[in-house]
DNA sequence: CGTTGCCCTAAGCGCTTGCTCAGGATCGGG
DNA sequence: CCCGATCCTGAGCAAGCGCTTAGGGCAACG
């Protein structure tokens, strides 16, 4: 029972979760949603795999929502860190796009149980939740739509729909939390390297 | 109460559905899985949209599990069918290519509500019914697995690796179910065309 | 040893869920 | 006018839900 049945390797992410039965229960509460759905995961679910009792869920969370913005909001925010160092680190503007690529994608892979509940139960959120979430969203798109308007101003890109190709590698990187793992032939690296390259490729940079 | 509050538009798609009360039922359902999810939904609330008493559900459907899986096999058909269709045309595989994602885009925008039940409901299904389902994917990727393969072999693309970017292309356009009209500033074609060209430039088409 | 505060559990409340069942309304055929 | 078939409803059951409450165990401190 002490071995998580098809986590990712838990390395530090939940650290800032202080009390520790908190973060057990929080932890549990990731595999639970991730693998049923925020709907259809039960409280007395989440409570039996940290190995507590269902009432001592209420201790450390007011409502099974609550919950759940905790994984939201942690989740964003390292995925927005993991984005906009990427997107600082200097060199041209193909080397920030495919190194920004690069690391959203392995998050989204290495993490996909996380990634799964961040990316697909938004709106299982309460509705003042939920707008605090889609602005950590727009700021991510704000991101990678800066990158990919440098390399146009530079001239180092060909893309003559901005927005609409921000979407789409957005999406691109995203849906990779959906299908990770469903055979697992591919590392995490493998996958950043290959959609990198194929995001590059997308903003007509010359190879 | 008669206009449907965000629908897409309802052309012929549920003709196929016999009894006329058994698709008010169905459409109704699609609508409610789509806006809160398959779990989330209540049969009360399924017949309530279809004007019905909440007990006229089961007369048409042994349990809501069936409704769900007969709008995952009427929607996979539907989309496969589109592929197939443009897959077959004639024409260089870029050609081929670029028609099998426009009309494969332009389903998952226009008909996105059903869409979403589709790709994102698919393990609320049973054990047999989710197998069943998963074949049908397992020949959608090898359409255009298909497709990217003779684009390399008769040298119009240029792709590294077939599989990886077969499931990238996927990915791409069964995630537009995800995000369409959560601003709606394009229109299903435009996303399909968009995407066409990206999709082209993935797999190293000349322009 | 007694007290205080923290973390937890056993029990259960009020409500909703998927689903059932006996029977009513409507209609074409005899 | 009655018949059976078809389609539906009102009422409700057993089970499960999110969440609450009263109290137990135990370490820290005087």
């Amino acid at each position: 029972m002490s071995t998580a049945q098809e986590t990712d390797a838990e390395d530090p992410p939940w650290a800032e979760v202080t009390p520790e039965a908190a973060r057990r229960l929080l932890v549990a509460a990731v595999d639970a949603f991730a693998e049923r759905g925020y709907h259809a995961t039960t409280t007395r679910d989440i409570a039996g795999r940290a190995g507590m009792s269902p009432a001592a869920l209420y201790i450390h969370y007011k409502t099974k929502e609550e919950l759940l913005h905790r994984i939201s909001r942690i989740g964003h925010d390292r995925a927005l860190a993991l984005l906009e160092s990427a997107a600082d680190g200097g060199g041209t503007a193909a080397e920030r796009l495919a190194s920004a690529v690069r690391s959203f994608v392995r998050w989204h892979a290495e993490r996909h149980t996380t990634a799964r509940v961040v990316q697909y139960e938004l709106d299982a959120l309460g509705e003042e939740h939920r707008t605090e979430i889609i602005a950590l969203r727009r700021r991510t798109d704000a991101v990678v739509r800066r990158i990919i308007g440098e390399g146009v101003a530079s001239g180092e890109f060909d893309v003559p729909d901005v927005p609409g190709t921000t979407l789409a590698v957005l999406s691109l990187c995203i849906d990779v939390a959906r299908w990770f793992n469903a055979q697992g032939s591919r590392t995490p690296d493998e996958v950043g390297e290959l959609y990198a390259g194929l995001v590059l490729r997308m903003v007509g940079a010359e190879r």
